[in-house]
RNA sequence: GCCCGAGUGGCGGAAUUGGUAGACGCGCUAGAUUUAGGAUCUAGUAUCUUACGGUGUGGGGGUUCGACUCCCCCCUUGGGCACCA
């Protein structure tokens, strides 16, 4: 290195900017502002005691760009930054240490924020927001309370896994292989009072609104799936001898006739009535085996059809027919209506189970070109062996089934759905308290005949939950009463009962409710004077770490308002984010909750739009140098605060960009930032050799295409998310501005500015040093002059059978028979054209002749 | 099993609508500079062939003057769903 040669010293003029950002506040978003807005947003990350991992700041540099890029081009841009911070491993945590869940998320956010900070985002710290604050759980907990008042909220009993050596309800990430992930204990599937979401309200409008979402097509298919809808009908079957009716779903009411036996899940609530006497043991038998078997087993015998018959028949509407009852863990009492009616001949499930079981098998659909004796046919085609409706096209005569079903009253169209009410409650101490209290019938009669904010909130119909024998009722508290905090407990272990740790604390449980106004006092004072105040016990479970990552988006906007949850002036302002990136592992379940969450709000009035998320991108993983995933076990994690000690923020900004496609999952590589170091130091030393600028106008006519085509490129790449494209551009540039022997301070200026979205903090030193004010994201960015692209002489290819055989220099207005000749002059293709007769000319202009041949 | 996505040099990857395959980076080879190393620079680098030329984008077929790109079948691999009636 040359003596008088500048160091690149990536650590001191990386601080130095994120200081200068910092005081001079230049990433501050206004709230209101002439220009237009852009909201750019990363799913916000759960602040673990790792601290962060190079996948993390992968999307953040792609959104940074992005802010960035989109302020240099005048726009009023939002890039904001918080913490997901309640959730499972600062409890465990504090079950083991005694330490208490806020102090461990305190370490962990601060520690994270300083990552963060190191990698120079454009963030507005001032919006900054934290899920586990009061003030911001208080908005979380409100719209619980508007969920319930309409009717969306209930208790009932779910099953989930219970550990009875722990005594604890275990989240299926702490269930591994069927036991205890701590102590591997056996677990069981248990039912347990809930909470409970009534989502499945909104599914036809969680379908439709994924119609208008950019989104990738994967993500908007798996949430179509996890919706399901499917169109068909049901259909009343008489039992045999009984006033009772099977009711059944089925997608192919046009195989009716196909229908030789029924099954109803075990779970089904007719069935101890279907069951025939010498039946009952075997039955009973049968539906305890099943009633033990765990999701996986039901899965893993997938293929292995079990059954039994109860002795009981139904008589098929359409044609009178007795057809056998039998029970089977292939049906599930969660789908469509417990119970089917079995088409085996066009059904695979059917097909198997009648044939390991000799139920006959009636083939009602031909199909003309298909094989006939092959079953089971699951696709269209032509009636047969339908009475009346033989020869109709199936899907004809389905509806003609229908119509003569409704007509008869047995029957009707209907639609089913495969998405299930969302289980909201956890028995967990670290997350937002429900805030619902449980008084007795007596009382709720008496609040439903008093005055006041809790009567307004009721739902419609009571929401009620039965314990010790008695039947209790649910009050909500007033939004004047939240936030409702989280009490300190001593221990947090859970309750042993199937309880939160909430449910020892009797001083924060029990207490004295007044039914009018909501307040309420810990049960362990005298009971206040007044007939409302009542007896009452506080909801101990806690709400799902997802509650607080359904609306964040919206606090950003107004991160401080304690009136509102959010400003609809400023609501109105910022809208919904322009951008927003994050995994593919929240394709459904996230990403379908604050969907669900927004469009309630939206149409409850509070919120303008009815999506929160209009533009998605995921990117894609970034594996260890070895091509596997990374983990602590396999030790091929590599850590941000490593790689910026080694080689500074700004290349490992761009290796991120540079690794491949940002959706496409790919290897990390130590030698590969390496590279992009080198390209760094290489604009480094550009700009340090100032020997070679010009005050003048750039006028190398070379330089002047490649630049242009660069800010072309790169502006074009940046828009399309395409950002190893973009840098692969500004390496072509940096290469031709180092073998020209001098060029314009303009054109390396340009460079400059369409490098600071991607190396910012390079890009604003060298700026400065050039002359330029800072921050450079506040001049706009460079515009392309396509006029230059244009050169004056073309290259033109010439091919022989569309083989590269030549090629030649023309103007750039050059006509085709000037090049046509030009090509048949040229020798190499005069000796591929002897003695052969060419029978086409092939002109694409701009760029190639084509001379077919033959012969 | 079903539904998606992806297969291009030794490696990561380029190649808007079908039109010069392998940009850019890594690695490697040779050279320059240097006491040496590092750093930097120059040249080369798909493959077979001495050459002419041939072959090449997972495999096989097809459409086309022309296919990494479009169509059909298959293989590999990643992801999602999983008895949904």
């Amino acid at each position: 290195m040359a003596e008088d040669e500048k160091e690149y010293d990536f650590t001191s003029i990386e601080k130095k900017w994120q200081e200068y950002w910092e005081r001079e506040k230049t990433f501050l978003a206004e709230d209101q502002s002439e220009k237009p807005k852009y909201y750019a947003l990363d799913m916000f990350p759960y602040p673990s005691g790792a601290g962060l991992h190079i996948g993390h700041p992968e999307g953040y540099v792609a959104s940074d760009i992005l802010a960035r890029y989109k302020k240099s081009c005048g726009f009023n841009v939002l890039h904001p930054m918080g913490w997901d911070a309640f959730g499972l491993p600062a409890e465990q945590y504090a079950i083991k240490t005694g330490t208490h869940p806020s102090i461990t998320t305190q370490t962990n956010v601060d520690n994270f924020r300083r990552q963060i900070k190191s990698i120079g985002f454009a963030i507005d710290w001032n919006r900054e927001i934290n899920t586990t604050n009061p003030g911001y759980y208080q908005w979380t907990q409100w719209i619980f309370l508007k969920l319930f008042q309409r009717g969306l909220a209930y208790v009932d009993e779910k099953p989930v896994w219970w550990c009875p050596n722990l005594k604890a309800v275990l989240a299926n990430e702490e269930v591994v292989e069927g036991k205890s992930e701590v102590g591997s204990h056996p677990v069981e599937r248990r039912n347990l009072r809930q909470v409970v979401l009534r989502i499945t309200a909104y599914a036809e409008k969680l379908l439709e609104g994924l119609n208008d979402l950019d989104w990738p097509d994967s993500t908007k298919r798996q949430q179509k799936a996890w919706i399901g809808r499917s169109e068909g009908a049901e259909v009343q079957f008489q039992v045999d001898g009984s006033d009772d009716k099977l009711k059944v779903y089925t997608t192919r009411p046009d195989t009716l006739f196909g229908a030789t036996y029924m099954v109803v899940a075990p779970e089904h609530p007719l069935l101890e009535k279907l069951v025939v006497e010498e039946k009952v043991e075997e039955v009973k038998s049968y539906t305890e085996t099943a009633a033990k078997k765990s999701d996986l087993d039901r899965t893993d015998l997938a293929k292995d059809k079990s059954g039994v018959f109860t002795g009981s028949y139904c008589i098929n509407p359409i044609n009178e027919e007795k057809i056998p009852v039998w029970v089977a863990d292939y049906v599930l009492i969660s789908y469509g209506t417990g119970a089917i009616m079995a088409v085996p001949a066009h059904d695979e499930r059917d097909y198997e189970f009648a044939e390991k079981f000799n139920i006959p098998i009636t083939r009602v659909i031909t199909n003309p070109k298909s094989d006939e004796s092959k079953l089971p046919y699951s696709g269209q085609g032509t009636m047969v062996n339908s009475g009346e409706y033989n020869g109709l096209d199936a899907n004809d005569c389905k509806v003609k089934i229908i119509a003569d079903l409704e007509a008869k009253s047995v029957g009707k169209g209907a639609v089913n759905y495969k998405l299930r009410d969302w289980i909201f409650s956890r028995q967990r101490y670290w997350g937002e308290p429900i805030p619902l209290v449980w008084v007795s019938l007596e009382d709720f009669k008496k609040t439903k005949a008093t005055e006041g904010i809790i009567k307004d909130s009721l739902p419609q119909e009571a929401v009620t939950s039965d314990k010790d024998g008695k039947t209790w009722y649910a009050l909500p508290l007033p939004a004047s009463e939240l936030p409702l905090k989280l009490p300190e407990v001593e221990n947090y272990q859970p309750a042993g009962t199937g309880e939160s740790p909430l449910a020892t604390i009797t001083e924060w449980l029990d207490i004295w409710f007044d039914l009018e106004s909501g307040r309420s006092i810990s049960r362990d004072q005298p009971k206040p004077d007044g007939d409302n105040w009542v007896s009452a016990t506080r909801e101990t479970n806690t709400m799902p770490q997802w509650a607080g990552s359904c609306w964040y988006h919206l606090r950003y906007l107004d991160p401080t308002n304690s009136e509102n949850l959010v400003d609809p002036q400023k609501e109105a302002y910022w809208g919904s984010p322009d951008f927003y990136i994050g995994g593919a592992e929240h394709a459904v379940l996230h990403l379908l909750y604050a969907r669900f969450w927004h469009r309630f709000l939206h149409d409850e009035g509070v919120l303008k739009n009815p999506e929160p998320y209009k533009k998605l991108f995921h990117q894609g993983l970034i594996l260890g140098e070895d091509g596997n995933k990374m983990s602590k076990s396999v030790g091929n994690v590599v850590s941000p605060d490593v790689v910026i000690d080694a080689y500074g923020a700004d290349s490992l900004r761009l290796f991120e960009m540079f690794l491949g496609p940002l959706e496409a999952v790919k290897p990390w590589s130590e030698k590969g930032i390496e590279g992009v170091h080198r390209f760094l130091r290489k604009v480094h030393r550009e700009c340090n050799n100032i020997d070679k600028h010009k005050d003048t106008e750039e006028s190398n006519k070379e330089t002047l295409k490649v630049l242009h085509e660069t800010i072309l490129k790169v502006t074009e790449a940046v828009e399309d998310l395409r950002f190893n494209v973009a840098i692969s551009q500004m390496m072509i540039l940096i290469n031709h501005l180092q073998k020209a022997e001098s060029y314009s301070l303009d054109t390396i200026k340009s460079l400059l500015q369409l490098l600071a979205p991607f190396a910012p903090h390079l890009a604003e030193e060298l700026w400065s040093e050039l002359g330029g004010k800072p921050s450079i994201v506040n001049h706009p960015w460079p515009v392309a002059r396509k006029e230059l692209l244009v050169a004056d002489e073309i290259t033109i290819v010439f091919q022989v059978n569309g083989k590269l055989r030549g090629q030649g220099q023309f103007p750039k207005d050059v006509d085709k028979d000037t090049i046509l000749s030009a090509a048949k002059a040229d020798l190499k293709v005069q000796s591929f054209l002897e003695g052969k007769e060419i029978v086409k000319e092939i002109y694409v202009p701009g760029k190639l002749v084509n001379l077919a041949v033959k012969g």
